[in-house]
RNA sequence: GGAGAGAUGGCAGAGUGGUCGAUUGCGACGGUCUUGAAAACCGUUAAGGUGAAAGCCUUCAGGGGUUCGAAUCCCCUUCUCUCCUCCA
């Protein structure tokens, strides 16, 4: 969501913005609406004032006795009542509209997002690292022949899209989320949270995936809906609240599986653990002061990219273009790393400002200084890490000859073990 | 699932139809005093909307109703707490 004041006074600005993002923003209608909307607020308002004005004086007259005349101005009163319910549901509705149409307006790019609508215009920041050589195997190979991951039981159970961890690659999974949450919490000063993992339609609609992209989300029975990912609930933890500036910067960290039904994507990255309907993610997530959140994006960015490094994985960082960061984002940072089996890279973050886009929407602010006004904090999140394809680029880095895998360094106290040696 | 109690400003906690946007305490901020600090004392301290501004409007969990007028009365919803029941 936008600051209404920024359409209402760049049009221009924001029509350029969201073009940018490949998006036509309804700006005319915004601006006419909001035309309308502001013309009955205030038309409704002096209604109000004289009805209240004479309700006032009433109150007086009783309190000196003066029935007579307090009576007649009650009689005064019945014509305004009756403007103002004929008004109030004009108001409403406007505001209603002028509320549906904000919500349509994508976040603005930051001047340093490059232009571009597809991913074929991102930018590679940096890499590090450098790609392994020698033979590799796709993961769901090395999977299958140590046993780590059972694809058919996953979808006798659940269907296409789920998979069953077994024995030491289950232990993997909860080692990568014990080490990635002791590393944020211990090493770069994030705060752990446990959320829930099905939330409301508000907390889905502060952080912008409701109401443009509820076929992308489960949704139960009970007007909850699975988080997509530990962002939604975590964002959402501050909703309504007025920080004290000396709290900035908060950083969460938090794990939860998540469930996408990706509806869109049938058929792309079907093969083994690339693409799935529930997986499991570590997430960031920082309130930060605006002046800082260009600054804190890099060490947001770093802080996930850290991870990667600890595991000794080559990865590389692109700068997303306008287009291709989705609608909520003002910068974007997406973390690849190689997976030398599939040789290509794989998408593990997105480090995104959001500036005000979701504070704005879940009212979270801050009090710059004690008596000045509020304002709304940036929020800023990055993964750190999805695990299945960080799992994936591990199965196929550190497969030896022999077929077994070596365990990181960083993650033999996790794992208990410093192999997982081949089925023989 | 059953019974009861409750939801008020950053927090605690008054207020049961008429200058109540709301007494008070704590906290925070400013000041006096002090070499400095503490203590004490004095003062300030909700948010949103609209408007060029003065001002006006809205908000005491949310929604509806009664009334000229609702934090206060009535109805519904949500949430919290206590007890019972059940259960990882």
């Amino acid at each position: 969501m936008l600051d209404r004041k920024l359409i209402r006074e760049n049009p221009e600005l924001v029509r350029a913005g969201a073009k940018r993002k490949g998006i036509d923003a309804p700006v005319d209608e915004f601006l006419r609406i909001d035309q309308e909307w502001r013309a009955s607020v205030q038309q409704l308002e002096q209604k109000k004032a004289e009805s209240n004005s004479i309700s006032k004086s009433i109150g007086q007259l009783m309190g000196q006795g003066k029935t007579a005349e307090a009576e007649e101005a009650k009689a005064q009163t019945a014509q305004l009542k009756s403007d103002i319910k004929d008004l109030e549901p004009i108001e409403r509705e406007l505001e209603a509209k002028l509320h549906e149409l904000e919500l349509q307006f994508p976040n603005l790019p930051h001047e340093s997002t490059p232009d571009g609508l597809t991913a074929d215009e991102n930018v590679e920041v940096r890499a590090w690292g450098e790609k392994p050589n020698g033979e590799f195997l796709p993961h769901q190979q090395i999977a299958e022949d140590l046993k780590i991951i059972d694809f058919a039981a996953g979808a006798k159970v659940s269907g296409s899209g789920f998979v069953v961890y077994t024995g030491l690659g289950a232990k993997l999974v909860r080692a990568l989320v014990s080490f990635m949450l002791d590393f944020q919490t211990e090493r770069n000063g994030y705060y752990e949270v446990y959320p829930p993992a099905l939330v409301s339609s508000e907390s889905l609609t502060g952080t912008g995936n409701l109401p443009k992209f509820a076929e992308d989300l489960y949704k139960t029975s009970d007007d909850l809906w699975l988080v997509p990912t530990a962002e939604v609930p975590v964002t959402n933890l501050l909703r309504d609240e007025i920080l004290d500036g000396g709290q900035l910067p908060i950083k969460y960290a938090a794990y939860t599986p998540c469930f996408r039904r990706e509806a869109g994507a049938a058929g792309r990255d079907t093969r083994g653990i690339l693409r799935m309907h529930q997986f499991d993610k570590v997430e960031l997530v920082k309130y930060v002061h605006p002046n800082e959140s260009y600054n804190e994006l890099e060490l947001l960015t770093s802080d996930a990219e850290s991870i990667l490094q600890a595991l000794g994985l080559h990865y590389r960082v692109l700068l997303l273009c306008a287009g291709d960061m989705g609608d909520k984002g003002c910068k974007c940072y997406d973390l690849e790393v190689w997976a030398p089996g599939e040789e290509r890279y794989l998408e593990v973050s997105s480090c995104t400002n959001f500036e005000a886009f979701q504070s704005r929407r879940t009212n979270i602010r801050f009090r710059p200084e004690a008596g000045a006004a509020p304002e709304f904090v940036h929020i800023l999140n990055g993964s750190g890490l999805a695990i299945p394809r960080l799992m994936v680029a591990l199965m196929e880095t550190y497969r030896e000859a022999d077929g077994g895998i070596t365990i990181p360094e960083p993650l033999r106290r996790y794992m208990g073990v410093d192999r997982i040696e081949p089925i023989g």
